[in-house]
RNA sequence: GGGAUCUUAGCUCAGCUGGGAGAGCAUCUGCCUUACAAGCAGAGGGUCAUAGGUUCGAGCCCUAUAGGUCCCACCA
C-alpha cells in the first residue's frame, strides 16, 4: 500500500479519513476483560448548550494522550464519555431562544418547555460531540452517557433517597442566594463576588424615651450598602465589649418610615472598630444577620417577592424594584433628618456567575446536603495520598474548602434538570421521599399528591458521573471492572464545583475513591493573556485551527512548554511551529521511503546488531534513552516534558544528524550490508519515535506507520516502546559526541573565516589516542561530508599539514584545515587566544571546586570523579591550544 | 483579611529530587546541499525581580521586600 506522499504534510482529509477507519476497527471502545488491567478515563462531561473551546481542547488533548499511551502500553483503555444536562446554562438558553420566537416561558408551561429543551438536546447536544471527534479524541462512544439519560435519572434518584433516609438531605428554611432573573436559588460556589463601585449611607434610628416616644436628641448612626433592607430590619446590634453603647443594649430604637420598635443587641458579630460599631440587622435578607436573628430570637421579615421587587411587608414602597425602592427611601431618609450623610464605596457585590444579576440573599425552604460527616473521607483522601492532585499545590486549595464547608443547596427552582423526588400530601402536608411516584399519602392515605416543584443542582448529577455512567445504582460488571477509574483530567476552576463533590460521592455510595489521580490544566488564554471570552470577542475558535493548520499541530501546541495547573497563551506563531515539527516527521519518512523498495518497507527485517555501524547503534542508544526517559515523564503526568525530548530527539538527533550522516551510504550501493544496515535503523528509528509520538499527534503518526510497513494494522494499537538493555551504547555514544564535536568546530571556524560551503578542503585528524583515530577512521565517509572535506586524513602526528592551517581542538584531538590560499595568521593567533581564555575560564572553576577542601569532604563522589574528568579534559584542550599558539608565533 | 502562584534571552514560556542557564518565535550572517525554504548551517542576546540567609555549591530551599495574576472569605 505503498505510495507517493506529497511534499508537505497536508491534514486535510487524511484526518477524517483515519478517524473513520479507527472507529469501523472499533479502537475506541472497551469491553470487561479481566485478563487485562483496565485503565478508565472519564470525561468532564461538556455541556449540551457548549461549543468546544480552547478549554476543551486542552482538556481532551490531555486525556487522549493518556488513553492512547496506557492502550498501548497494554492496558484495557477505557475512555468513557459524554455530556451533561446543564440545568441552569441550558434553561436560560432555552428561555432566551423562546423569546426570539415570542413564547413566554410560563405560558408554555413545564411540560411545553421541557419539550422544547428535549428537542434542542437532540439538536445540538451531539454537536460538541461531533467537534472533540476532529480532535481525535479516542472516546468509546458506544458508551455515550447523558446526565439526564435513564441510568443516571436511577443513580439520581437512588441517591437523593439513600442521603435523605440518612438524615444527609433535609428541607430547611435557610438564608440562601437569590437570583432574581433566572428565578432561581444558587449554591454558594455559584455565587462570584464582583468589586463594585457603591454607596455607603449613613443612617440613623431614633432611641425610644421612656415614655416611649422617639428621642429627638439621641440616636443610633451606622451605615448600610443597602438601605432598602431597612424595611426587614428587626433589630440594631453592637458588641456587647462597646462601650459606648453599653447602656443602650436591651433599649429600643425606632426603624423610621415603618415606625417599628426594634431591639437593641449585644452580639460579637459586630466589629468595634469599624464604622461607628453599630449594625442594622436583616434577618430575612443577609446571612450574616440572619445568624445573628437566630441567637437573639429575632423575627424574619422577608420584604422582597423573587423577583426583587418590594412586597407588602414594605408598606408603600410596595411594587417598587430594589433600586427603585432605595432610592425613594434614601430620599424620605433625607426629608426626616435621618440620612446623616453618603459616602462613595468600593464594595464586593455578590453577582450570579451565569448572569451576572446582583444576588439577593433570601430565606426560602430548600433543600440542601448535609456535608459535615459527607466531606471526611474525601478530606482524609487526599491528606493520606489516596487520591494525588497534580500539581501538588491544588491540595491547599482543597483543603481550603473543605475546611470551611457549609451545607450545600441543592435545590433549584427550574423545570430542566432532575426533578426532586418528594411528594407532598395536599391534605395532610407529609413529604415523602422515595424512588417512585406513590400512589397515595403513606400518612392520611388520600390521593392527593404533588411531587416538588424544584429540580436539582446539576452539579449534583456530575458529582455521580464516575460510577453512574458505568451502571450504578445497578451491580454491573463493568462498575466492578472500571472502577474505580484512574486519572480525571480538568481545569482547576471547578474543584469545588466538581472535582470535591465526585469524591465525596464516590466515597460514600461506592466506599471507594472514584480515581486516584486528578491532573489539573490552566486556562487557555489569548495572546495578551486575556481570559477568553464571548464579550470580548478574543476567543479561538479550535475548529478553525484545526481546519487551518491539523488537529495534530492544535494538539501538540497546547501540551509543550506547559506545565500541570499553569494558564497559557495561545499564538498562532506557535501553532505554526507545530505544523512545521508535523512536516518535518513527514518529509524525513519521505526520506526514508525514497530510499526503499517496496519490499523493504514491507518487510519486517531482521537485523543482527553486530551487523551495524556506530552510528546505527548511536542513534538506537539514544533512542533506548529516549525511550526510558519520555515514558516516566508521562508516566509522571509531565506530558509537555515528554514531548518536548520526542521534538527534539526527531528533530535534531535523527533529522539533523543520525539522517545526513547516513545518506553517503544510501547512495552508495556498492556496499549493500551498510546501505541495509542504515535503512534498518532509519526504518527503525523512525517508527518506534512515531509510537512515543502517537498519543500527541495520532494522524500524523498514523499515516507514516501505515505507509512505511505493513506488518501493523495501526499505531495505535501498537505496543508502546521499552528500554531494551541491548540498545545501550556507551562506547558508540561517546564516539559520536566526538565527531559531532569536531564536525561542530569545523562550521564554525569555516563560518567565522567567511569559506563559501562549496569550498572544499582537506581535514586532517592529529591524535595520539588510538581509540579516536579508529573512530574519525570509521566515521570518515560521513565526516567527510558534514566537515566540508574534500578528503579526510587521521593520522597520529603532524605529517604533512601546512604550518598555516586552521586548526580547532576538541578533547584528544586537534584538527587541521590547510586552505589553499595564505590564512591571516594573526587572526588565527587571535582566535586561538579567545579559546585560550575560555579554557582558561573552565579550568578556573574546575580547579575551584577541586580545591575546596569541603567540596572534596562533602560532595558525592560522581559528582567528584565528573569535576576531575573536566580538569583532565580542559587541561588537554589547553595543552594543545598553547602548543598551537606557541607554533604559531614562532613562525609568525 | 487569608491563601496560592508568578517575576528566567526582545516576546511567550520550559527548567523533574540544589551540582556548569534551555526551547519556540523574533534578530543577524551564510546557504535553493537531489526529505523538508513550513528547510539547512552558524551567531548574538540572560547580575534567573530585589535584599538577606542555609549550603562545599542556589534559578531551584528559607526569610523579607516590590510588582503582577488568581482563589477563598467578606465588615454592616
Amino acid at each position: 500500500m505503498r505510495r507517493e506522499l506529497e511534499k508537505t504534510y497536508d491534514p486535510k482529509g487524511i484526518e477524517d479519513k483515519l478517524y473513520q477507519k479507527w472507529m469501523e476497527k472499533k479502537y475506541f471502545h472497551a469491553e470487561v476483560d479481566r485478563s487485562r488491567k483496565p485503565f478508565t478515563i472519564v470525561i468532564p462531561p461538556p455541556n449540551i448548550t457548549g461549543q468546544l473551546h480552547m478549554g476543551h481542547a486542552l482538556d481532551n488533548t490531555m486525556q487522549d494522550i493518556l488513553i492512547r499511551f496506557k492502550r498501548m502500553q497494554g492496558f484495557n483503555a477505557l475512555w468513557q464519555p459524554g455530556t451533561d444536562h446543564a440545568s441552569i446554562a441550558t434553561e436560560v438558553k432555552i428561555t432566551e431562544k423562546l423569546k426570539e420566537e415570542g413564547i413566554d416561558k410560563n405560558e408554555l408551561g413545564r411540560d411545553g418547555f421541557l419539550e422544547r429543551a428535549w428537542e434542542w438536546k437532540r439538536e445540538y447536544g451531539g454537536r460538541i460531540i461531533e467537534q472533540l471527534k476532529k480532535l481525535g479524541s479516542s472516546c468509546d462512544w458506544d458508551r455515550e452517557r447523558f446526565t439526564m439519560d435513564e441510568g443516571c435519572n436511577k443513580a439520581v434518584t437512588e441517591v437523593f433517597c439513600k442521603m435523605h433516609e440518612k438524615g444527609w438531605i433535609y428541607k430547611g428554611s435557610r438564608i440562601i442566594n437569590w437570583c432574581p432573573v433566572c428565578n432561581t436559588s444558587i449554591s454558594d460556589a455559584e455565587v462570584e463576588y464582583q468589586e463594585q463601585a457603591g454607596h455607603f449611607w449613613h443612617i440613623r434610628y431614633p432611641l425610644i424615651e421612656e415614655d416611649g416616644q422617639p428621642s429627638k436628641t439621641e440616636f443610633l448612626e451606622f451605615a448600610t450598602t443597602r438601605p432598602e433592607t431597612m424595611l426587614g430590619d428587626t433589630a440594631v446590634a453592637v458588641n456587647p465589649e462597646d462601650e459606648r453603647y453599653r447602656a443602650w443594649i436591651g433599649r429600643k430604637v425606632l426603624l423610621p418610615i415603618l415606625n417599628r420598635e426594634i431591639p437593641v443587641v449585644a452580639d460579637d458579630y459586630v466589629d468595634m472598630e469599624f464604622g461607628t460599631g453599630v449594625v442594622k440587622i436583616t434577618p430575612a435578607h443577609d446571612p450574616n444577620d440572619f445568624e445573628v436573628g437566630k441567637r437573639h430570637q429575632l423575627p424574619e421579615i422577608n420584604v422582597m417577592n423573587d423577583d426583587a421587587t418590594i412586597n407588602a411587608n414594605g408598606g408603600k414602597f410596595q411594587g417598587m424594584d430594589r433600586y427603585e425602592a432605595r432610592a425613594a427611601i434614601v430620599k424620605e431618609l433625607d426629608e426626616m433628618g435621618l440620612l446623616v450623610k453618603v459616602e462613595d464605596y468600593s464594595h464586593n457585590v455578590g453577582t450570579h456567575d451565569r448572569c451576572q444579576t446582583t444576588i439577593e440573599p433570601l430565606i426560602k425552604k430548600q433543600w440542601f446536603v448535609k456535608m459535615g460527616e459527607l466531606i471526611q473521607p474525601a478530606v482524609q483522601a487526599v491528606k493520606n495520598g489516596d487520591i494525588k492532585l497534580v500539581p501538588e499545590r491544588m491540595e491547599k486549595t482543597y483543603f481550603n474548602w473543605t475546611d470551611n464547608i457549609r451545607d450545600w443547596c441543592i435545590s433549584r427552582q427550574l423545570w430542566w434538570g432532575h426533578r426532586i423526588p418528594a411528594y407532598y400530601c395536599e391534605e395532610c402536608g407529609e413529604i415523602m421521599v422515595v424512588r417512585m411516584q406513590p400512589k397515595a399519602c403513606s400518612k392520611c392515605g388520600c390521593s392527593q399528591l404533588a411531587q416538588d416543584e424544584d429540580t436539582l443542582d446539576t452539579w449534583f448529577s456530575s458529582a455521580l458521573w464516575p460510577f453512574s455512567t458505568l451502571g450504578w445504582p445497578e451491580k454491573t460488571e463493568d462498575l466492578d471492572y472500571f472502577y474505580p477509574t484512574d486519572v480525571l483530567v480538568t481545569g482547576y476552576d471547578i474543584i469545588f464545583f466538581w472535582v470535591i463533590r465526585m469524591i465525596f460521592s464516590g466515597y460514600e455510595q461506592m466506599k471507594e475513591k472514584p480515581f486516584h489521580t486528578v491532573l489539573f490544566h490552566g486556562l487557555v488564554r489569548d495572546s495578551q493573556g486575556r481570559k477568553m471570552s464571548k464579550s470580548l470577542g478574543n476567543g479561538i475558535d479550535p475548529l478553525e485551527i484545526i481546519e487551518k493548520y491539523g488537529a495534530d499541530a492544535l494538539r501538540l501546541t497546547l501540551i509543550t512548554g506547559n506545565a500541570p495547573g499553569n494558564d497559557m497563551r495561545f499564538y498562532y506563531e506557535r501553532v505554526e511551529a507545530s505544523r512545521n515539527f508535523a512536516n518535518k516527521v513527514w518529509n524525513a519518512s519521505r526520506f526514508i521511503m525514497m530510499n526503499m523498495t517496496d519490499e523493504e518497507i514491507e518487510q519486517d527485517e531482521v537485523m543482527p546488531l553486530e551487523l551495524l555501524q556506530p552510528v546505527d547503534k548511536w542513534i538506537l542508544s539514544k533512542l533506548n534513552n529516549l525511550i526510558r526517559e519520555a515514558t516516566e515523564n508521562m508516566e509522571n503526568f509531565e506530558l509537555g516534558i515528554a514531548v518536548q525530548k520526542v521534538y527534539d530527539f526527531i528533530w535534531d538527533e535523527f533529522c539533523d544528524w543520525y539522517i545526513e550522516m547516513v545518506k553517503p551510504r544510501l547512495y552508495n550501493s556498492d556496499d549493500t550490508a551498510s546501505q541495509r544496515a542504515a535503512l534498518w535503523t532509519l526504518k527503525k528509528v523512525l517508527l518506534e519515535s512515531l509510537k512515543l509520538l502517537h498519543p500527541y499527534m495520532p494522524f500524523l503518526t498514523e499515516e507514516i506507520f501505515c505507509s512505511l510497513q505493513s506488518q501493523e494494522e495501526s499505531i495505535m494499537i501498537s505496543a508502546w516502546p521499552v528500554y531494551r538493555k541491548e540498545w545501550s551504547f556507551a562506547k558508540e555514544e561517546k564516539a559520536i559526541g566526538i565527531i559531532k564535536e569536531a564536525v561542530r568546530g569545523i562550521r564554525n571556524v569555516r563560518m567565522q573565516m567567511n569559506v563559501a560551503p562549496s569550498r572544499k578542503a582537506k581535514v586532517y585528524v592529529v591524535s595520539e589516542e588510538q581509540s579516536i583515530l579508529d573512530t574519525f577512521e570509521e566515521g570518515k565517509l560521513f565526516f567527510a561530508v558534514l566537515s566540508y572535506a574534500s578528503e579526510v586524513a587521521v593520522q597520529q602526528d603532524k605529517e604533512g599539514i601546512s604550518e598555516d592551517a586552521v586548526s580547532v581542538v576538541i578533547p584528544n584531538a586537534t584538527l587541521y584545515i590547510p586552505f589553499a590560499e595564505l590564512v591571516d595568521i594573526s587572526q588565527e593567533i587571535t582566535r586561538l587566544e579567545k579559546e585560550e581564555k575560555r579554557l582558561q575560564g573552565e579550568l578556573a572553576r574546575v580547579n575551584g571546586m577541586l580545591g575546596n577542601e569541603r567540596f572534596i569532604s562533602k560532595a558525592p563522589q560522581e559528582k567528584i570523579a565528573e569535576e576531575k574528568e573536566k580538569l583532565e579534559k580542559y587541561t588537554q584542550m589547553m595543552e594543545q591550544v598553547r602548543q598551537r599558539l606557541t607554533q604559531l608565533k614562532a613562525n609568525g
